[in-house]
DNA sequence: GTATATGCAAAGGGTTTGCACGGTT
DNA sequence: AACCGTGCAAACCCTTTGCATATAC
C-alpha cells in the first residue's frame, strides 16, 4: 500500500513531514540519485528546502528501510528507493561508464563469503571497479582515470 | 632488485627526487597508509614534506605501477606497494571491522563477470560491504553505520 | 639552462553541525 | 506545551590547484 511510508516512520518514532515525503518521492521518481540531485527535484515542487535537510531526511528515510545507497564512483552516493531491484554497478575506471547487472551473478561469491568466513555480504552497496569489455579489448597501457 | 623504483620512474619521463624515495618507502613500510599516514611516516625522516606533494607523488607513483590504492570506508584511500599480495577487504559496516582475504576467493566471481559482460574486474579496488560473522549472527536490527 | 617538482596557501566538492525558529504531535 | 525537524551559516574532511621558488637533469 501507498501509505506505509507514513507507517514506517510512525513506527520509529519519527514524524511526518512535506520534507521526508518530497525526498521520498523524489528518490523513487529519479531512481538513481545523489543527494545534489535530490535537492533539485525536490526543489521543483518546493523551492525553500536545503542540502542539510536532503542529508538529514535520507538518513531517516534509510534507517527505516525506505531507501538505500550504492557508491558509484569518487563522488557523491546514489540513492534508491527500496522497492527497486537489487543490482550491482560495474564501473569502468578507463572510460568511467557504468553497468547495471543482476545482483544474482554474486550469488556463488556471497554464498562463498558466508559459508567461509560468516560474512553477510550487501553486494549492491559499494561498486565493481575494473576495465569494461571495450576498453580491456583495445588499449594496452593500463591508465588509471582514478577513482 | 632494490633500486628498479628508479628505473621505473625514469623511463616514464619522471625524475628521481628524495620526496619521491620517501613516499615509497612509507608505503612499502606501513603495507596499508592513507596519504595521511604517509605524511606522517615521512615527516619522521623530513619534516618539511608537504601534504599536496604526498597526493602528486601517490599519483605519480601509482602511474607507473609502483603503488595501487584501495577504498576502504567513507574516508581516505589506502595505499599499498605493488609487490604486495592481492587482497580483498570485508567491511562490516555495523562495527566497523576490516578483514582482509585472499583476492583469489573471488576467481570465479570475476571469472564470470569476464566471460559474461568481458568485464575485467579490478577486485581488490574497493571493499565488499555487509555484516561480519560476529554482527550478522548477534543483533536482530540492521542498524547503519554508515558507509 | 630548462623543464619538472615542490611548498605554500587558497579553493573546491561533499558532508556535518550548532543554533534559533517553526511545525508536528 | 513539548519536542522534533528545518533553514541557515559555518565548519569539516579530503583533495586539488595556482603560483613562485627550488631542483634534477
Amino acid at each position: 500500500m501507498a501509505e506505509d511510508w507514513e507507517q514506517r516512520l510512525r513506527e520509529n518514532g519519527f514524524r511526518i513531514t512535506p520534507q521526508r515525503q518530497l525526498v521520498l518521492q523524489a528518490v523513487e521518481d529519479l531512481r538513481h540519485g545523489t543527494p545534489e540531485e535530490i535537492l533539485v527535484e525536490v526543489q521543483h515542487t518546493a523551492t525553500g528546502v536545503n542540502l542539510s535537510t536532503i542529508y538529514r531526511t535520507l538518513e531517516v528515510l534509510e534507517s527505516v528501510g525506505l531507501v538505500t545507497h550504492a557508491h558509484i564512483g569518487h563522488g557523491a552516493p546514489t540513492y534508491h528507493a527500496v522497492d527497486e531491484h537489487v543490482h550491482i554497478h560495474l564501473v569502468c575506471d578507463q572510460c568511467g561508464s557504468v553497468e547495471s547487472i543482476p545482483a544474482a551473478v554474486a550469488d556463488a561469491f556471497t554464498s562463498d563469503l558466508r559459508d567461509t568466513y560468516g560474512f553477510e555480504t550487501d553486494i549492491s552497496h559499494v561498486s565493481i571497479h575494473g576495465r569494461c569489455s571495450r576498453c580491456a579489448s583495445s588499449p594496452p597501457r593500463p591508465v588509471d582515470v582514478e577513482d
